[in-house]
RNA sequence: GGAGAGAUGUCCGAGUGGUCGAAGGAGACGGAUUCGAAAUCCGUUGUACUGUUUACGGUACCGAGGGUUCGAAUCCCUCUCUCUCCGCCA
C-alpha cells in the first residue's frame, strides 16, 4: 500500500503510474472516499467527545432529576454515535479495499511498456550454447536418464507435477546448498519457513488469496494458504513490529517451497519443468533503510549473477518494464538463463525492490535516532529457482553421447561430475 | 483430542463500572551530584488517526470481535493465542 496521505498531492503521478502499468484503478473515486471518510470521522470524534464529557459529569453525587436528564442526553448521543459509526465503517472498508489496489510508485529509469517484450536487456553473460550435434530438450534427457518423471506426477497428483529421481535429486539438494553457502558468505541468515501462511500475511505481501487471478492454493476450511514463495513468510516474520534501526539491514536466505496454480496455462506449449505447480527456490529477503534500498537491490542482482556465473550458464539481465512489474515492485530485475530446448532465454531469478509498499501493509516499522517512526524498505530476490536451473544445466551441459556434465562448482556438493545412463 | 489457568504499556506487575492511557517496579533516555563511575535524587519515556499547526487539544487502542450501560481494562458472549497436566504421534 502506498502512503494514503499523499494521494491528493501526488494524484497525477499516481494516475500516470496506474496507466503505465496497464492497471485500472479509479484514483479520483478513492480520493472522494477519503474525503467522505475524513468528514465522518470528524463528526464521530466530536460526538464521542460529547459523550465522554456527558459521562464525566455523572461521576459524583447528583440530584436525581439532574442525573435523569444527563442520562437522557447520553442515550441520545449513543444512538447518534452508533448510526454514524456504522456509516463510517462502511465508507472506511470501501476506501481501504480500493486504496490497497493502488500499485507502488515505479522507478523513473524503468522502461514503459505492457509486457515481457518491452523489458530492457541491460547485460549479457556468455553466449547461447552451441552444439556440434542436435541437442535434446530436458524432457527427452530427463526420460532417457531417468531423472524427471512427469507421467507419474500426472498420475499421482496431476498435470504439471513431477517426480525428480536419481541424480536430479542430488542436483536439487546441491543447488540449494550452493545457494545457501553463497548467501551465508554475504551475511544472510539461513531460514527454513513454514509452507503455509495466513491470508492476512499473503495480503500484506501483495497477494490476493481471494482475488480473481489468485495464483496460490487455499486450504479448505482454514484461513491458510500454501505459500507461493518464502517472500511471504519471510516478510511476515516481522509483521506488526517496530524494529530498532541498528537491527537493519536484516537479510534472510530462505529455502522456499513454491506452489503455483498456473490456472489456464496447461498445454503443449508449457511442457516440462519450466512451468510447474510446485518447485523449490532459495530466496533472499532484505529489510533495509529507505535510503539504502536501491543500493541493496543492485547487490541482490550481483549475488544472483555470481550464482549463475558460478554455474557458468549463459544469461542476460533485464530491467522489467512498467506493465510487467507487479503491484508491489518499484523496480524489478530478472535473470534469464539460456535454455537450448526453448531456443531462448527463460527467467530463472527475479529481484524486486518493493520500497515501503509491503512494509506499510504488514505494519513493519523502525525507529529513527530522533524517535520518529518510518517504514523500512523490503526487497526480495531469487538466488536459485531449482527446477528451472536443473532444466538449464541439463540442456546446456548435455553431450553428444547423451550424458550430462555437471558444473564444476556443484561437484563437491554432488559427489559426481556427470550423469550418464 | 480431554481438564484447568491465563492474555494489561519495552519488560515485570496492580487495577472496586466513573477520579484509568492506566498504580508500582525494572529498563532506557535527559539532568543533578562526581575528577570519572557506581550508588542516590529529579524529570522524561506507547501507537494510530485527527484539529489548530513550535505551544496546545480531540478520538481510538488494556489479545481480537461483538454485546450490556449515560459511562467498560473492569460485567456478558464468541473467537484466537499462551501456559500446566493427560492422551496421541514423527
Amino acid at each position: 500500500m502506498i502512503d494514503l496521505r499523499e494521494i491528493k498531492e501526488r494524484r497525477d503521478e499516481i494516475a500516470a503510474n496506474i496507466k503505465n502499468r496497464g492497471m485500472k484503478v479509479d484514483i479520483d473515486q478513492i480520493i472522494e472516499l477519503q474525503e467522505e471518510r475524513a468528514q465522518l470521522l470528524k463528526r464521530v470524534d466530536e460526538l464521542r467527545s460529547k459523550r465522554n464529557e456527558n459521562a464525566a459529569k455523572m461521576k459524583g453525587k447528583l440530584d436525581s432529576d439532574v442525573r435523569a436528564q444527563l442520562i437522557e442526553e447520553g442515550k441520545a448521543l449513543k444512538d447518534e454515535i452508533s448510526q454514524d459509526e456504522t456509516l463510517l465503517k462502511e465508507v472506511e472498508e470501501r476506501y481501504l479495499s480500493l486504496a490497497k489496489t493502488i500499485p507502488n510508485y515505479a522507478h523513473k529509469g524503468i522502461p514503459t511498456g505492457v509486457g515481457e517484450d518491452d523489458n530492457r536487456e541491460i547485460k549479457r553473460f556468455g553466449k547461447p550454447t552451441t552444439f556440434t550435434f542436435t541437442p535434446k530438450d530436458h524432457i527427452e534427457l530427463g526420460e532417457a536418464l531417468d531423472l524427471v518423471d512427469f507421467d507419474t506426477g500426472t498420475k499421482v497428483t496431476g498435470p504439471k507435477f513431477y517426480f525428480l529421481k536419481n541424480e536430479a535429486v542430488y542436483m536439487s539438494l546441491a543447488l540449494e546448498r550452493y545457494a545457501l553457502d553463497t548467501l551465508r558468505k554475504h551475511g544472510f541468515t539461513p531460514v527454513l519457513t513454514p509452507d503455509l501462511a495466513k491470508e492476512e500475511i499473503l495480503e500484506g505481501i501483495g497477494f490476493n488469496p481471494r482475488g480473481e487471478e489468485s495464483n496460490i492454493y487455499s486450504i479448505a476450511d482454514t484461513d491458510l494458504c500454501l505459500v507461493g514463495t518464502a517472500e511471504i513468510t519471510l516478510g511476515g516474520y516481522h509483521a506488526n513490529t517496530i524494529l530498532e534501526k541498528e537491527a537493519l539491514p536484516i537479510k534472510f536466505g530462505g529455502i522456499s517451497h513454491c506452489f503455483r496454480r498456473e490456472a489456464g496455462s496447461a498445454g503443449q506449449f508449457s511442457r516440462g519443468l519450466y512451468r510447474v505447480h510446485q518447485f523449490s527456490k532459495v530466496e533472499m529477503f532484505v529489510y533495509t533503510l529507505p535510503e539504502e534500498s536501491e543500493k541493496v537491490h543492485e547487490q541482490l542482482l550481483a549475488i544472483e549473477e555470481e550464482i549463475y556465473q558460478g554455474l557458468n550458464l549463459p544469461y542476460r539481465v533485464v530491467d522489467t518494464c512498467s506493465g510487467d512489474l507487479g503491484a508491489p515492485a518499484f523496480r524489478k530485475y530478472d535473470i534469464e538463463a539460456w535454455m537450448p530446448g526453448r531456443g531462448d532465454y527463460g527467467e530463472v531469478t527475479s529481484t524486486s525492490n518493493c520500497t515501503d509498499y509491503q512494509a506499510r501493509r504488514l505494519n513493519i516499522r523502525y525507529r529513527e535516532e530522533d524517535g520518529s517512526i518510518r517504514h523500512p524498505h523490503l526487497l526480495n530476490g531469487t538466488t536459485i529457482a531449482v527446477s528451472r536451473t536443473i532444466l538449464a544445466i541439463m540442456e546446456n551441459y548435455q553431450r553428444e553421447d547423451g550424458s550430462i556434465a555437471m558444473p564444476s562448482i556443484l561437484v563437491p556438493y554432488l559427489g559426481f561430475s556427470e550423469i550418464r545412463g
